[in-house]
DNA sequence: GCGATCGTCAACCGAATGGTTGAATATCCT
DNA sequence: AGGATATTCAACCATTCGGTTGACGATCGC
């Protein structure tokens, strides 16, 4: 279910929801124990749960009384996919970068 | 000057803004020319395009009574590298590439 | 200098956002 | 059955957001 842009970027403009998601990339979770490290209360955490789900970036399973919480790493794709068209961005390499950066500082 | 993916993700979240930097992206606009696609105001146009530029998403340079508009892509590249923590994006997804093929048709 | 053009500022408006609290619902355990 | 746990719902609040309008300061061309 590929949610709008407008829905997956909104979503990801918020630090406690990229950080959920961070959170989620280790481990499936329970709302519960999604909430347990924030300093906010668990309605609130529910909400933005509800905000990742409703943006595609997450899928959630109940299962008895513990909702189940992981990632669906697809709309972060369809974001990802937008993007491409304005530039041609390299993948992380920090082998790369550290040797860049030993380069530069020789040069200097 | 790499803004916060907060103020990344949220400029990207509004279609308007979208739109504007796909205009960008073909040729450097100044202000008036941006906003005349809109079916909106220029102050409206004006405060998209500050909220851009404070995302370093745009650069905008002042020649005598024309403000400059032209694509920054390093700031969507920071968003980009968040992003690829989620996964490996295949840049030949189709899926993700007809989007955006749309997704700009549409805004054009 | 003067009028037209470019762009921003300031004040305002309605709607959405992110948070709270307390009650409600549903499930599990004994 | 009854109590504890998991999660959401509903109402509320302050703040932000996206838009409008009108006035304003610069700058250009004649």
């Amino acid at each position: 279910m590929a949610a709008s842009l407008d829905l997956i970027f909104s979503a990801l403009s918020d630090p406690t929801r990229r950080q959920i998601l961070t959170l989620l990339l280790e481990d499936d979770m329970a709302v519960t124990d999604v909430a347990e490290p924030f300093e906010m209360s668990l309605a609130a955490i529910s909400k933005h749960l509800s905000v990742l789900s409703n943006a595609g970036l997450i899928q959630q399973e109940r299962r008895g009384r513990v909702k189940w919480c992981k990632v669906d790493p697809d709309a972060m794709q369809a974001a990802w996919a937008w993007m491409q068209g304005f530039g041609h961005f390299n993948p992380l390499d920090l082998d790369g970068l550290e040797a860049h950066i030993e380069k530069t500082l020789q040069n200097s």
